[in-house]
Parts: structure tokens; sequence; C-alpha cells
DNA sequence: GCGGCTT
């Protein structure tokens, strides 16, 4: 454990502004810095009028990544992060966090340089943004050192809540979780008006339109081998349909499945899914990645 | 002194 100080006492001299004109407003609560190999991540618990966020940066000489996580989703990046230094290496599956309007995706790659995670935030009306963190070149340092600040902050983040706050924070801010991912998400949509006691309180940047909305966790990605699929539901004037895309390199294509059709489709699948069964459970699944809502 | 990430 690298002990790590960290805890930047010095960051009272912080800027004399200057920055942007619009923010301004956010509060820096806790800095840590974390190095690995090369890269430097910088982890900012913040404060604002809509609340509080992690935000986490990766810094490289040549390149600089943030990703912003919710305040409720820091003690399962934790959760997650556990998961990936406490896995053996066969039994890594990517993950996919939901909270709120973001996606969070977790994918174990490597190549020469060794083993990594990259860690991608999806948003509507933001471009995708994404860090890697490295294994590590011992034992997982990289990521258990990730872990163990994370840690830190969420420890420490208790301590920034208001007493009258921590009953309402599990029973709110946790709904949005994914494991509802995939189940019931149909009804959302916006020909369905959204019931006032909707939590987005707050009309913020990320606020997408409403047709957006209705697309929020709703994709899912399956990779076999080389090729990536892509399910995702949409409309149109014909009504609701799955689309399902294969990419494979630079070529894609897709079909359309209207809603109608996809429980027959289903049934057939997992006929398909019943005369294969042998062969699948042959198989290594380090071919196979599927994006799992994170367990518990 | 890396270097990954790709609707």
């Amino acid at each position: 454990m690298e002990g790590n100080s960290g805890g930047t006492g010095g960051g009272s001299a912080s800027t004399g502004g200057g920055g942007g004109g619009s923010g301004g407003a956010d509060v820096e609560l806790l800095c840590k810095t974390l190095q690995v190999e090369h890269k430097l991540f910088y982890f900012d618990l913040k404060e604002n009028p809509r609340g509080r966020y992690l935000k986490i940066s990766e810094k490289t000489s040549a390149t600089r990544s943030t990703i912003i996580v919710p305040f409720s989703g820091i003690s399962w990046f934790l959760d997650l992060f556990n998961y990936y230094v406490n896995s053996d290496e066969q039994e890594l599956f990517s993950k996919e966090l939901q909270l709120d309007t973001k996606v969070f995706y977790f994918d174990i790659g490597e190549n020469r340089r060794g083993r990594f995670l990259k860690v991608s935030e999806a948003s509507v009306s933001r471009n995708r943004s994404t860090i890697i963190v490295p294994a590590g070149s011992g034992r997982d340092e990289g990521w258990a050192a990730f872990r163990n600040i994370l840690a830190e902050i969420n420890e420490a983040s208790r301590l920034f809540l208001l007493p009258n706050q921590q009953n309402s924070e599990s029973s709110e801010r946790l709904v949005g979780l994914s494991d509802d991912v995939g189940a019931g998400f149909i009804s959302g949509h916006s020909t369905q008006p959204a019931p006032s006691s909707e939590l987005n309180v707050d009309r913020s940047v990320d606020l997408p339109a409403q047709d957006e909305i209705g697309n929020l966790g709703v994709s899912k990605v399956i990779r076999a081998d080389q090729k990536r699929f892509f399910f995702d539901l949409g409309n149109n004037n014909r009504g609701h349909f799955l689309r399902i895309s294969e990419v494979a390199g630079s070529d894609r294509s897709s079909i359309i499945l209207p809603l109608s059709g996809l429980k027959q489709f289903h049934e057939i699948v997992g006929h398909f899914v019943e005369i294969t069964k042998d062969r699948i459970e042959g198989m290594s699944v380090a071919n196979v990645r599927t994006i799992d809502p994170p367990q518990r």
C-alpha cells in the first residue's frame, strides 16, 4: 500500500478564480492525486448548488481526460474497482453502471504495455469520455491504488453529509441504478406524461431532449470475437423497434425488429441456445464479453 | 518513457 498522504493540504491558494465565468460556484471538498506509471490521476470531490460530484481526471503528457461521477455513484465505483482488483483474470467481465442520466462502461483491455481498465462515461449531449487505468506492473498496483483512493473519498464524503441528509441518500439517489436496465424501460417513453415527482428537480446542463430521455438505459453491447453487437431501442412514426447492429471493423449493418416481433425473436434465440448448449458452455468466456449491470 | 480508448 502506498501511504500516499495525498491530502494536498496546500490547495488553498487554488486559482484566482480566473477560470470559466459560468462555474465559479463549485467548491472543492477534497482533492487527491494518484500516480500510476506515467499517468497522473486527479480526484476532486466538488460541490455546487446542484449537488456533489467526483471529478476524476487522467493526465498524460499529451492527453487529459475527465469523467464526472455523481455523488451517489462513488460507492458503486468503489464496488466495481474492488471487483476488478479481487477477481481472477479469467473471471473479469465488462460492467455497466447507470447513474442518473449517465452510463459508465467498465472494460478490460490488454496490449504490450499490460492490462488496463477502461472506464467510459457516456451521457447524452456530451461526447464520450474515457479514462484508462493501468493494472500496474506488480500485482494490480494501479487498480488497487485507485480503489484505495476511492475508498478514502467514500469514507471522507460521509463527513460532508449533513445529519438530515444521511437517510435520504440511499432512498433517493440510488433509485436509478442499472439493476433496472432492461426491464420495463419501454414504458418510460415520451408518449407517457412524466410524473411530476420525477427526480430531475434541477434542469442541469446535462438534461437531454425529451426523445433522448426515452433512449436512456436502453442500449446494450455484446462483444463476440472481433465483432460488436449493439442493441438499441428506438421509435419512429411506425412505432417502436429494436435495432441490432453488427459492427466489425469499419463495416456495420443493422436489422430493425419491430417490438411486435421481439417476443418470438426471443423464443427462437432461446431455442438455439438450447440446442447449442453443450458447445456454448464449453466456450472460453475470454472471447465473449457481455456488459452486465453490477451485481448486488 | 510509455499507451491503451473506435456507433
